[in-house]
DNA sequence: CGGTTCATTGATTCGCGTCAATGCAGGTGG
DNA sequence: CCACCTGCATTGACGCGAATCAATGAACCG
């Protein structure tokens, strides 16, 4: 079926699932209050339900790829999400991570600028773009939060060119962990010590870099005091002080 | 005065500009059918035009400072722009340039995310943004604009993302030039030869390198026959397929 | 328990940055 | 009209931070 996520969809929309979304399906979602839905009064939010598919994803599957017409609009509830670039050769540049509350498409392009995959195991609420579009001209207060979320994608995007353009390795892996434990917190999730669901590869692709340097520059900050690596996945901030100045350019 | 710009703000709204604001001052503006305004008609132009001052900065005037409270939106009627960050130490990215048409400010952000410069001569027609921001609950068509704009800044900021993460110095300022190029055109303006009213070191700043490389690299290209420089603010692009092949990584 | 994948560490290379000198155009005053 | 300055831009010599190439280690898993 042409319009559906290639990998796996690995559990399917369960009729559970159905049933929630037809009946009291928001009322219990974990990211209502941080994620594009906050302004949506509940006949509102009735209005974007009807629109709405719970779809869950596996590791690994591609939602989409870049230059594709885009069919749908989503809304992350659980899981991690990497967006990228490639270049011919296979270059890949990682223009973000999504995390639970974040939307996909906030720029309502008709074809995706990037591609995208899950991380992590994934549920999303998906919307085709077309009846969002639609539904944008009844509700303007959500098409004025989306204009709200995509100022704020810009703000990122401008820290991010100043990452790339000009951050050394240490001030670019200081940046991003202090970005991820922002994010976790702004969305109550525990900071610290702190989740990295993605890969080393996933890193140094999000900050213009090599494995190879991230794994060195993780080992200096681990050798510095600055963190610790309990495990390959979780990072502790130890000093975070350090990490801010670093992150600063100091 | 607290709310305009710095540096000598040259020859002031004229008389003659207010007037023209006052009565038929749209009608023959250059960028009308590029710019934010395409999408309004002549009464919904004429109350954002209750809301417009035009104004004049000299180069080199900063318009405003990163971190400044976002008294005013701009479009850009005449002159080009640079949009830049800066680290403590000095270092400093250019996120971007704006043109005639270009509208500063789309993300409506309560603080400047960036500092803005005037490159050349600047004639902007300017908004104070809470007021913009109240007509935009009368027009809704001019809020779905900004939206629209914004996710095309978005697109732009990801290309950004892939040069400054992953291209080299040549794929960066072919990248570059056919960028300008492309928006050249798409204002009805000369693309070849193409202006850069910018200077060398702006145009580093942008790409993520230094004047020197910055220099090099147009002197690679230009022996190359790639490119050719009748003088330091124009470039003649001579092989644009060699320059596409170059930006997209060949 | 061997195989696979991913992270770490080491040795070496290289593209771009840094430092320094020279070139070149535009403005200014004698 | 020219000497001089000043602010870019270009060019050259050299160094360094991160990339590349290669090996080893550690976790996971069928």
């Amino acid at each position: 079926m042409s319009t559906s996520p290639r990998g796996q969809e690995a559990a399917r929309t369960t009729t559970a699932d159905r049933l929630r979304a037809f009946e009291s399906p928001c009322d219990d979602c974990a990211i209502r209050e941080t994620s594009v839905c906050e302004v949506l009064d509940p006949a509102q939010l009735a209005r974007l339900r009807t629109i709405t598919t719970v779809v869950r994803l596996d590791p690994h599957s591609t939602l989409f790829q870049e230059g594709e017409a885009a069919e749908h609009l989503s809304n992350v509830v659980e899981g991690a999400v990497k967006l990228y670039k490639l270049l011919p050769d296979g270059r890949r540049q990682i223009t973000g991570f999504l995390f639970p509350g974040d939307f996909l498409g906030v720029a309502l392009n008709k074809t995706y600028a990037y591609s995208a995959e899950a991380i992590t195991k994934l549920r999303l609420c998906r919307f085709p773009r077309q009846r969002m579009e639609n539904l944008l001209k009844e509700l303007p207060n959500l098409e004025h939060r989306l204009l709200e979320m995509a100022g704020n994608e810009l703000v990122a995007a401008q820290d991010q060119m100043l990452l790339l353009g000009r951050k050394t390795a240490r001030e670019r892996l200081a940046s991003f962990l202090l970005m991820l434990a922002r994010r976790a917190r702004a969305r109550g999730q525990p900071e610290n010590p702190l989740p990295l669901p993605m890969s080393r590869a996933d890193i140094a692709d999000y900050l213009g870099l090599t494995i190879e340097t991230v794994s060195r520059t993780f080992t200096q900050l681990r050798k510095d005091g600055t963190i610790a690596l309990p495990e390959q996945t979780r990072v502790e901030l130890v000093n975070r002080a350090k990490l801010e100045e670093l992150a600063e350019g100091g």
